[in-house]
RNA sequence: GGUCCGCUAGCUCAGCUGGAUAGAGCAACAGAUUUCUAAUCUGUGGGUCAGGGGUUCGAAUCCCUUGCGGAUCACCA
């Protein structure tokens, strides 16, 4: 049992005792003691006077001497007015160090208990590469479904393509327009190909644009009958009916972009269960339409045209079908959160997805909950803010968005340049310093993309972001490599003495690496990766710390020696499986 | 206009299920390496927790309100 478990018992009991009032363990509430005052947990009596009728100070006393005659993991107590600083006993620690130093999965807890997950993220358009953007979405939803397994759930990764529509029409416009270049012709990566092409409609269609508005002719007019607008969306229409050479363009540029997301989710160290693709799932969600205008859920107009009425709960009216019979946006993601359910049956599905759509999941989710479908409470949106540039937004057109694959070239060659100027990778072969530098350039990234709380909207700043030192990936990983060392040079035997005792900085080090299975629950429940990254760093600072004052190898005392090797093996385990949560790696050597 | 989200040190962020004098990193300045990796550590300065009100023994944290920033309210996805 945990030592705050076995506090919270014994206070009950004590209050049971000293003032005949039974209270529940659960609703003690304790904490970690300020750092200015003695102790590692506090308990705070000012809610329980009124049972004690007496003075702060008498009632923290009184059952601070009831706590400790009863607990022999308590040592010492101090009261500062009502608040009760309980401090922990060495053997207690040790007890704790002794039971987890050589269990690697230590952290993991069983929460979830085998329910199933499915966590959709990535998601992208196929008309042009991943950006930074993309890149907070497809971290966050790795780290999820990580953080969510380590907590015992079994986890379902989906990937909804959207690869179909206006976007791609327009790149296939484009490039047919071209001198037909290939990504092997060309030597380049297949997304990128496609995302000059992309690139290209758009020039030749504001141009279009431009000439008509010299001609007179009204903005919003020129942007619909520009001719390569209409072209696209002629192209379009035949897609829909199936025209095999537009279906045959259609796939081949499809498949140069898979090819090239295939590259870069492999080099980010993520990989997906299931896709799905919109060309698959865009006629889906009628037969839901219609057991809902059966229910009465929704209601046709005379146009024929099928709306719901959401202004009861705080939203608007919404078109679910249109008057010519097909989908809308809404329709297919009904369609598709059905498709899912049917096929995986899960407890609970996660979407990570901006929060510019915050509305939008609002309304599939309270749908689906009016159409009776219980797997409705089980859907979450995992809403996350912008990534800002120091200038602002990202915008395509000003040319300041930052592409995924470009960022992570610029962070590899900054960690190879770092790793070059420190000089402490003698003996490395080529291969290993490569995959040392790949290591620490994505730890970077990662890091500074996660550690952040998902709800916020960030900045990234070029500068600061490729930034190695204090609270950033290669901190955490430097402070592994460093454990690492020490491990290295010594054998495999410790034995724990609980009877010794510790130094201050070992014995924060203990409690605080006690809370890791607390903070993967937090984690978990409140799908926050940045609570596991905040946390990491915390043990990172503090082990730093504990490796600067004392002595690991060279102590003298073997004993404490031999208890010190195990703090750092206990360390090391929080260290790795925590960054693994993260999808960090963390290297041996650096 | 309606709804939702955010606002904490010069900058980037923790802390938010109410607790003690609000913490880190970066930047600035001053130090630490014959010792297990200095991508490290120690110290100094830096705050109207956006403003105002409320709830209570106690509010950065909960409620109301104002301001600022953003998103959204498409027969786009």
């Amino acid at each position: 049992m945990e030592i705050a478990d076995i506090l919270k018992k014994q206070i009950a009991d004590g209050i049971n005792n000293l003032y005949n009032q039974h209270l529940d363990e659960n609703e003690i509430k304790l904490e970690i003691t300020n750092k200015d005052h003695k102790g590692d947990l506090t308990f705070v009596t000012f809610p329980y006077l009124k049972f004690s009728k007496q003075k702060p100070a008498e009632t923290a006393n009184a059952i601070g001497n009831y706590v400790i005659a009863n607990c022999s993991s308590v040592s010492h107590f101090n009261v500062v007015n009502g608040f009760l600083n309980f401090e922990i006993s060495d053997s207690f620690c040790l007890n704790f160090l002794k039971l987890n130093f050589k269990n690697t999965d230590f952290g993991s807890i069983n929460q979830g208990n085998g329910k199933c997950v499915m966590v959709e993220f990535a998601s992208p358009n196929t008309n042009k590469p991943l950006h930074l953007g993309h890149l907070r979405n497809i971290l966050l939803g790795y780290s999820v479904s990580e953080i969510l397994k380590f907590a015992g759930y079994n986890v379902i990764s989906a990937n909804l393509i959207n690869d179909r529509g206006i976007h791609i029409c327009k790149s296939m416009l484009a490039w047919s327009k071209g001198n037909g270049e290939t990504p092997q012709s060309s030597n380049t990566k297949g997304d990128h190909l496609v995302g000059k092409y992309y690139v290209e409609f758009d020039k030749i269609y504001r141009k279009e644009i431009e000439e008509l508005k010299q001609q007179g002719i009204p903005d919003d007019e020129a942007k619909k009958t520009a001719p390569s607008i209409v072209e696209a969306q002629n192209m379009l229409v035949k897609w829909e009916q199936h025209d095999p050479h537009i279906i045959a363009l259609w796939k081949k540029m499809n498949n140069w972009v898979y090819d090239g997301f295939e590259q870069t989710y492999k080099r980010l160290g993520v990989t997906f269960d299931k896709y799905y693709y919109e060309s698959n799932t865009y006629l889906l969600g009628k037969d839901l339409i219609n057991e809902g205008l059966q229910k009465k859920v929704f209601v046709k107009d005379p146009d024929g045209s099928v709306w719901i009425d959401l202004t009861q709960d705080g939203l608007d009216r919404k078109i679910v079908l249109r008057a010519d019979g097909t989908s809308v946006y809404i329709t297919q993601d009904l369609g598709t959160a059905q498709l899912k359910y049917d096929e995986y049956k899960m407890d609970n599905s996660i979407y990570v997805v901006g929060n510019e759509q915050d509305y939008h999941f609002k309304v599939l989710k309270i749908i689906l909950q009016k159409l009776g479908k219980q797997y409705a409470n089980g859907i979450f949106h995992l809403s996350y803010g912008m990534v800002d540039l120091p200038h602002g937004k990202m915008k395509s057109r000003e040319g300041t968005v930052v592409e995924a694959d470009e960022l992570m070239d610029e962070m590899y060659s900054t960690a190879n340049k770092l790793t070059m100027e420190l000089g402490k990778t003698e003996g490395f072969t080529e291969n290993e310093l490569k995959s040392l530098n790949e290591t620490i350039a994505m730890g970077a990234l990662k890091y500074y993309l996660l550690k952040v709380e998902h709800v916020k909207r960030m900045l990234f700043n070029p500068e600061e972001s490729i930034d190695f030192h204090g609270n950033t990936g290669p901190f955490i990983q430097y402070t592994f490599a460093r454990i690492s060392s020490v491990l290295r040079n010594t054998a495999n035997n410790e034995n724990i003495d609980v009877s010794c005792s510790l130094h201050i900085s070992e014995k924060e080090l203990i409690i605080t690496l006690l809370l890791f299975p607390q903070k993967v629950m937090l984690a978990s429940q409140t799908y926050n990766p940045s609570v596991i990254a905040n946390y990491i760093y915390e043990i990172s600072k503090l082990f730093n710390r504990l490796y600067h004052e004392l002595s690991i190898l060279g102590e003298p005392d073997s004993i404490k020696k031999s208890n010190r090797v195990a703090i750092c093996r206990l360390t090391a385990i929080v260290i790795k499986n925590g960054m693994k949560l993260l999808g960090i790696a963390v290297p041996e050597r650096m």
